[in-house]
DNA sequence: ACTTTGACTTTCCGTCTTGGAATGTGATTG
DNA sequence: CAATCACATTCCAAGACGGAAAGTCAAAGT
């Protein structure tokens, strides 16, 4: 019950973050996370590979900009996840 | 404010399960874990050179057993990320 | 007293993860 | 068409993890 791909404390942040905003640009995650575009790109693969966000390249006017949304699945995990570790952190015995 | 010692998944089940009991045998965490004997002394070891938890092993009468316990530091390094995650999870925007 | 156990601890080893830097790529702007 | 922006990939090196095997050392067994 307890998701790595979640777990990881720049993914834990980046689920965090777009549960609550429901999209978020590239850029903005990553000086959330203070990390190399390289990084984040990795880590938005991995999320990606597991299905958890999707990642769309509006090509509108201006600059290709990369938006990052969680999936239901995505949701679904983090939610998951949550619980796991709320459940673990009030275990009051 | 979030500590990567305390985060890895075992480690935060050995904090979070020591939390709340105070103390605990060897054996009943290795257990709890589903690791070999060898992963948990490790775990532990990285736990004691953090100055987090304190190892006893009372060589009263049978077998000596190691007794594992949160210092006051592990303690606080716990609460710490505890609330770092809650604020994390939380986080309503 | 000496060998055998029990209960860990260390070491060995292979795999996986993470991060930054360098490089590559495709669209866009000058 | 060259330069640039916004990422994506590749390249590297450092650690983290885990299990198995070997090492330790006190307590039991004989």
């Amino acid at each position: 019950m307890f998701d790595e791909v979640v777990h990881a404390p720049n993914r834990l942040r980046i689920c965090a973050f777009l549960d609550a905003s429901s999209t978020a640009e590239f850029s903005v995650l990553r000086d959330l996370l203070g990390v190399a575009d390289s990084v984040l790109s990795k880590h938005l693969k991995v999320l990606q590979d597991a299905g958890y966000v999707t990642i769309s390249k509006p090509t509108g006017r201006g600059r290709v900009k990369t938006w990052v949304s969680l999936t239901a699945d995505g949701r679904r995990a983090y939610a998951g996840h949550v619980v796991a570790l709320k459940a673990l952190l009030n275990t009051p015995e």
